[in-house]
DNA sequence: ATACAACCTGTAGTTACTACAGGTTCAAGA
DNA sequence: TCTTGAACCTGTAGTAACTACAGGTTGTAT
């Protein structure tokens, strides 16, 4: 069982990030020491790519870096026990639900705008967008 | 037709952001020059209120200041030719989209963990919350 | 053997805040 | 009305999460 090996280079592209900021996950501890060329030159695999891609996205969802870190502990240390994962994995869940209620009334929002258009060349009066993420207590 | 008015100290603490914050925000152009006292102390009316919680929760949900900037040219800017207003808000709409499919994808691996858990002091073998964002191209 | 792209480490700059310093204003009680 | 302390003011410096660059080394295609 022979596994593809993947420069920093490749890795940055695959995930569609710089190269310096696999330099900094790997400074932080969201990405590992990779294993090493003869000359220094990191190499990753197929696991790490999924691992950075995963990073990534969850960066632009608006997931902080301690907060991914917490996420990967999921992955990194299996052996947790059911009652921390399911408390953890629950907070989670909440928060991402959350998240999806909110973008989906601001597409809703923006959908709304779209479909105002009467033409080209005529112009938007009033538009709600901000009403759509606003709750009163 | 009375318009209630509030401190920045009230503003931020209905926002859940601090001063500083709205301080910045007010010096990069995100919320207006607001009408003051006469000692200087600034006011602010509901509308902005609303602005300001819009501009945060947007915040978390991954948009850039630059990104939010563009929504709010939305209200900002009320006579937007609708050819214009409906090409951005589509592309806000699509990504908007992309990130509720993301976040429920996250969402489904994360209450997959929780179910497998059998008991309180029973471990978890192993999960595919990264594997959830990851589609090879 | 040689070139030149890709990689290395380390430092400095950017974005979006956040904290603090040193002073002024506001409002509630004596 | 006077006082006093919380809230606000401006301005600068620090932090998180990158991003850019400098100056040198390695890898690989001729």
């Amino acid at each position: 069982m022979e596994t593809t090996l993947f420069s920093i280079g490749q890795l940055a592209k695959r995930a569609k990030c710089k190269i310096e900021t696999v330099h900094y996950y790997e400074k932080t501890g969201l990405m590992p020491d990779p294993p090493r060329t003869e000359g220094g030159h990191r190499l990753y695999d197929l696991k790490l790519i999924k691992r950075l891609c995963f990073i990534r996205r969850c960066r632009e969802l608006g997931f902080s870096i301690a907060q991914i870190k917490e996420l990967l502990t999921f992955i990194d240390e299996p052996n947790h026990y059911c009652g921390e994962v399911k408390e953890l994995a629950m907070i989670h869940a909440t928060e991402v639900q959350q998240k999806i209620d909110d973008l989906q009334k601001l597409k809703l929002a923006l959908n709304e705008m779209v479909s105002q258009c009467k033409g080209a060349d005529s112009s938007v009066a009033e538009c709600s967008i901000i009403d759509a993420l606003y709750v009163k207590k």
